[in-house]
DNA sequence: TGCAAATTTGCACAGCAGGCAAGAATAGTC
DNA sequence: GACTATTCTTGCCTGCTGTGCAAATTTGCA
């Protein structure tokens, strides 16, 4: 196998891992989430059910899909050196908007998703509740930043982590609304276009707090 | 059964579910969530292992617990009617460190669950899935707040729930951070006062933010 | 081609979870 | 206090989920 080429290993691990997403999510608007059996999405996906759990741990954790994952350095890279002449938030809506622009050939899985998943506010909960990788993720770059910006912060180690997660966090809140607006529109209009309009609220949110916390 | 009273059966109903709770708990302190069967939990709690899933849908179910409720109504108008001098972050801090602060009698399984969750954070993060419910309720109370400070936000219904959605869920990401520094810290300062911290750097951040958005 | 490593599969089994109907406890009525 | 309706608990039975293990298959590499 020649250097960054990726092996055929990898590549049917992938198909077969992105076949089972697409079976059971197919099946689930079919007939419905409890009414899907292991065994169906498995032959839907031309695997056996015990292949099944060797990706994934359940019948949920297929369901629900695989988390978001990172943008790739140079987007971070130009998050993290943005400088402190642009606020954090502006520069998280940019990355995030940024992130789900790049889906590419996961795009199909992405709407099918959220056709299911819709029916389904359980397991979109849970899909929510699978993002805690991607928030410490994105907590780190995070940090990254604040350290760059703020020397104040950089000097206190803890209280950087805890003002980092905290501003995730909020960023993160934001995305669900974004999210939230976009699976309520049946997805129309962009996601990131979604993420970007949240974002802009969002400010007009923080400045009348701001005028109001002053006046 | 006199009126105000609550009758026997109710009250029996929720001391099973608590028992069911606080012996979840208790198991897998001692030795796992995966080592801990619903036969166990049933005997500890002294049910039928029939009965346990009248009051749980799933093992995972009754080890996260009942999310936590609204305030009292009389709670809910004080940051309603607070008027538009006061920020809705700030009410909303109020508010919800409020609620936390009349939770009684659920304290020791506050604290018992704290503990728990704290080793797997997948049942953390499960739990915080299952406060979408929460989230939908706060979010009403929200849009009530808004509506009266906000006649351009009241005339225009849809503009203003999903303005309310997006503010309720910042502030839950806020409320998320204070959890998490409060377990991190083993529950030794009070939650409430967790809550009015972070709420107080979110400010700070804001300031921030809004001092580069118009410099 | 042939060997080593990784992957898939079948099989067996414990535990989860729900439908159903019989029995027990509770509430309301007289 | 006895009677009846309602609600709750329990046992039984069943199907599905999820895992350990070892054999069979596929892929990577020389």
């Amino acid at each position: 196998m020649s250097i960054g080429a990726v092996g055929l290993r990898e590549r049917k691990r992938l198909a077969t891992r992105r076949a089972i997403q697409k079976a059971v999510l197919e099946l689930m608007e079919e007939k419905g989430y409890d009414q899907v059996t292991v065994e169906e999405i498995s032959h839907l996906a031309d695997i056996s059910p015990r292949t099944f759990f060797n990706y994934f741990a359940s019948k949920e954790a297929a369901a629900i899909g695989d988390g978001p994952s990172l943008p790739g350095e140079s987007d971070l890279a130009a998050f993290v050196e943005a400088g402190p002449g642009q606020d954090v938030l502006s520069g998280l809506s940019e990355l995030l908007a940024t992130a789900v622009e790049s889906a590419g050939d996961e795009l199909e899985l992405l709407h099918l998703r959220r056709r299911a998943l819709k029916e389904y506010p359980q397991l979109f909960a849970l899909r929510m509740a699978t993002m805690r990788v991607f928030e410490d993720e994105l907590a780190v770059v995070v940090a990254r930043r604040l350290e760059r910006d703020d020397p104040q912060l950089a000097a206190d180690p803890e209280a950087l982590t805890d003002r980092a997660r905290l501003i995730t966090l909020v960023a993160f809140g934001a995305m669900r609304h974004a999210w939230a607006s976009w699976a309520d529109a049946e997805g129309r209009m962009p996601l990131a276009d979604r993420l970007r309009d949240t974002f802009g609220q969002l400010a007009e949110i923080l400045v009348t707090a701001r005028s109001k916390m002053i006046g």
